[in-house]
DNA sequence: AGGTCGGCCTGGCAGC
DNA sequence: TGCTGCCAGGCCGACC
């Protein structure tokens, strides 16, 4: 699933195409991916406009144009961009026609994934900063304090905790169970019983997952792909993540799979020793 | 108000 | 074989 690695892999591959380029026309054949905006009215804001900037904040990519308007394109679960697909790519949602006479498209076979137009960087800025904590990889803003309020007297499970965009942006269920394996933290243990101790190395192993995930070029285990279609590779690196039955990278025990905060979920027991009294909502998958 | 759960959506696969 | 039904999960809204 696309999260922060994914969606900064995409905008590095995408930004030197794109920046400078002007949208002479665009196409949205499925109105659900800028409801509760009209597709024609948000085709016609973007058409004639530069592309100044191509950003990224958390998991959504940031298309700034002259003219001040922002377009965010979130991909959600299944959303990939394409550049240069052939017109009608399998499950093409959307198209821009690009003034150098390339095309980009979004494909989404799940429909899940959104483009949403605001009308200035205030409005952007103020839409993203209501909805997301800080962006992991700026070291000045994710801080150890960060995730010690995050935690603070909370029941929820520290998995539930970082996967909450409003702690720190950009993490989902891949890096969330990669950074607490790195962290020795159990990913069903309350946020008020994780030990100040663990609290930085937890912020650091975030950070380290999320930048090898970069690395890597992201992680393709369905459907995300790079620009040109191509795959990732940091599938190929997971620690426990999607590895139920196979042995743990440090200590050789079986990495077990469970549900917690509603979403598959591994860890190795004995490197991240479970809580006394596993949340009711945690259970064991075979 | 914190925490959990269902809905959105569809391909893929287990099981009958 | 072919069908049914369930699972995957980012994010939001509903509900307890």
């Amino acid at each position: 699933m696309p999260e922060l690695p994914e969606v900064e892999t995409v905008r590095r591959q995408l930004a030197p195409h794109v920046e400078g380029r002007t949208i002479t026309a665009m196409r949205i054949d499925d109105g659900r991916w800028c409801a509760p905006q009209e597709p024609g009215e948000v085709e016609d804001a973007l058409t004639g406009h530069r592309i100044d900037a191509l950003g990224r904040r958390g998991k959504h990519l940031i298309f700034s144009l002259s003219g001040g308007a922002q377009l965010l394109v979130h991909l959600r679960m299944t959303g990939i961009l394409l550049w240069e697909a052939e017109e009608g790519a399998p499950y093409e949602r959307v198209r821009f026609f690009l003034d150098d006479e390339h095309a980009l498209a979004f494909c989404d076979p799940r429909r899940f994934g959104t483009g949403l137009l605001l009308p200035d960087e205030a409005t952007r800025d103020a839409y993203l900063d209501e909805r997301l904590g800080p962006e992991p990889l700026d070291p000045a803003t994710f801080t150890p304090d960060v995730l010690r309020r995050a935690f603070k007297g909370r029941e929820a499970p520290v998995k539930g905790i970082i996967l909450d965009q409003r702690t720190v942006a950009g993490v989902g269920n891949i890096y969330a169970d990669e950074a607490l394996f790195r962290a020795g933290i159990h990913p069903a243990r309350p946020g008020r019983m994780v030990q100040a101790a663990q609290i930085e190395p937890l912020r650091d192993g975030i950070i380290e997952a999320l930048e090898l995930g970069i690395d890597g070029g992201g992680a393709s285990i369905d459907d995300f792909r790079h620009l040109d279609g191509a795959r990732g590779s940091f599938q190929d690196d997971f620690l426990v993540h999607r590895r139920a039955g196979l042995p743990c990278p440090d200590c050789g025990a079986e990495i077990r799979k469970m549900v917690v905060a509603g979403r598959g979920t591994y860890a190795c027991e004995v490197c991240q020793p479970p809580p006394r009294k596993l949340p009711r909502s945690a259970r064991y998958l075979p």
